[in-house]
DNA sequence: ATGAAAGCGCTAACAA
DNA sequence: TTGTTAGCGCTTTCAT
């Protein structure tokens, strides 16, 4: 038989919780009546059970030992009370959140939600869960998500970073203890383990690709800002992962004998509106352009749709490539070749260092490359006679 | 002059957390020595700046009063110590985390990436921070990250919930004083707030415009398994979105003089072989089907591609239309038609919803629909004589 | 305007 | 195996 009393009791308080909707004043019968949160703690729980907090909060929390019999008699009390356990108190005690904090650029760009499924995926399966958060690819916001996520008390962090300059906020969350891991991005200036794509090697080989089929004069479009490419190297270009695709696209450029391979860089291709233009002027130059890369995939599909507009038949007028395999890429047509970059992975391997890194690991930043694979399909030809 | 002795004190505590990487034994040379988070609290603050914890506190956490030296004196020390809050402690005595709990069914889909976007602008603009999880559309997921966001002490929920017979653990969420707002589907059994699309309305004014062209025999692409469709009537259908979608859709065909519309529902349209298996069925099918309806963007652009490799013409041998406005459909040729629902908005107004009930509303259940229209494009032309 | 002390819900010694 | 007692870092009366 169960106690009879419990189960009474129990109506009771369930009735106020309904009664009162906020459950603020479940335990109005409660001379103590301090609750401010509403919810059943580890104390209701024992005393529903008849045994003291620590042997309750032993079974609720699974640790420590107990008895078979007052193990079931907490349980049942907690179901019949509907216990939830508090998180945030376990972590005050324990010091420990078991979350893990990201800031990407843009969780609606398909490469970012696809990393952080990886993330996610990985860090369930070590029991940890995840906080994402957005920078709108602007440092103040990066800056602002890292604030919020350390008062949050995460045990580590995997950011996007917006701008290889600034790094002062990264560098004080591992000063303080929390572990960084870069995402697709690297920042010399930090000591952090960073996970990103092997774009330099990425984008000769794209362009070794091209040059074989006979193109000469490539273009590169890209979101970078006109002011960053002033100087003379890219060393000014404030995302590693652009930078290096820069790098390999006007190396490879100038191996194949191109003499000013910067002029070939079409920057500020940040909506619909810029790129058509840029595809617009792209156009007209002279000698012609035979072929156009993509920085990434939202550039990409502008790129695109800009070029059929115009009329340009692809891959006999002029051949494309994009960065990143996104969906519109193989219902386009021709369909799209491009740099495959496994996202998926990123998150993943970024989620696995970053663990390696809460249990203890202090070994030097690891700077990992993911190798990215151009995917060949239909939008490479051979390049037309000029 | 400043306080030397600080200056000297802050360098040599910085120095010592470096050198012990976790920062746990920073104040190694405190007797108390019990930091387990090693992270600078309200106390170190308050020795530094010389005032008591309370006080500290108050200017730390913007509450209460204080003089404007003592203001200066604390923000100083915190400076130098490199203090940040801590949430969870400040949750604790509050009682209020500020955190929002979504619950999306693939954060992969650009339909729910776009209102996860639009949650967490409009949480971030009421200073409320959200926590983002996935339920791989399964109920076991579902209920699991509800879990995990009740004991997270979330302040609300936002959920698109996979299964409208599943609800008890909503309501036990609401019960205890959580409000839930659900998202892009209703839930009949569940006394919470919805914010969905006018599916019903969207399904038939598609259905219309298809008629008007001639278009009888119309097929519906649906990722729903076969067995809730046996059933007679659409009840059994799980998610109220779908549900509703194909009640227009049966209502408009069963108008239109179409004897078995149940008939040309298509399910398990659950990846690419499936719906590419589909599609080859779809198109043996006698009397001729000539207009295609996609349930979602993931399905529709699958599908889009099995026509196209069918070699089947658009919209001469037959018209296309999806719901959601995803990037492949204007890149498409020719672009497709699509069922606008702008997701961006569902979440921001879900977001409102809940942010009424935090603020403390009783009202009634609202049921928010949200106008979706048809954006036309180039997939849909006259049925071709049959 | 400032300080002392209690408490949020939990865990973690330490005893019994 | 179970209970007692201190905290975790913060907010919040209540005095001063």
């Amino acid at each position: 038989m169960r106690p009879v009393s419990i189960d009474v009791f129990v109506r009771n308080v369930l009735i106020r919780v309904n009664d009162f909707v906020t459950g603020a004043e479940k335990r109005a019968d409660d001379p103590r009546m301090k609750s401010n949160t509403g919810s059943v703690t580890v104390a209701d729980v024992a005393r529903a059970a008849k045994v003291s907090k620590a042997t309750a909060a032993r079974v609720l929390g699974g640790y420590g030992v107990a008895s078979e019999s007052t193990r079931e008699a907490v349980n049942r009390a907690a179901a019949q009370l509907g216990y939830v356990a508090n998180d945030l108190a376990r972590s005050m005690s324990t010091g420990r959140t078991g979350l893990i904090g990201v800031v990407v650029g843009d969780i609606e760009n398909a490469f970012f939600s696809k990393a952080v499924r990886g993330i996610s995926d990985t860090a369930r399966a070590a029991g940890l869960n995840v906080i994402i958060t957005n920078s709108s690819e602007t440092v103040e916001q990066e800056r602002e998500m890292v604030g919020v996520l350390l008062r949050q008390r995460v045990a580590g962090l995997i950011v996007a970073p917006t701008d290889s300059r600034v790094v002062d906020h990264l560098q004080a969350a591992i000063a303080s203890g929390t572990p960084v891991v870069t995402l697709d991005r690297d920042l010399a200036a930090l000591d952090a383990d960073a996970v990103c794509g092997a774009d330099y090697d990425a984008a000769r080989h794209v362009m070794r690709r091209l040059q074989d089929h006979g193109h000469r004069e490539i273009a590169y479009v890209t979101a970078l800002t006109d002011p960053v490419l002033q100087s003379d190297d890219l060393g000014g270009v404030p995302i590693s992962a652009v930078r290096e695709r820069l790098r390999g696209f006007v190396d490879a450029s100038r191996e194949a004998g191109v003499a000013q391979p910067e002029q070939l860089i079409f920057t500020n291709a940040v909506n619909e509106d810029r790129i058509f233009g840029i595809v617009a002027t792209l156009l007209q130059r002279r000698p012609r352009i035979t072929a156009v890369l993509a920085s990434d995939s939202i550039i990409g599909a502008d790129v695109f749709r800009a070029l059929a507009s115009a009329g340009i038949r692809i891959p006999q007028d002029l051949s494309f490539v994009s960065w990143f395999d996104a969906d519109w890429t193989r219902i386009a047509s021709p369909s799209v070749s491009v740099v495959d970059q496994p996202t998926y992975r990123f998150g993943a391997r970024a989620t696995e260092c970053l663990i390696e890194r809460l249990n203890g690991s202090t070994s030097a930043p690891r700077k990992l490359q993911i190798a990215t694979n151009l995917i060949e399909r239909g939008s490479i030809g051979a390049a037309p006679g000029n």
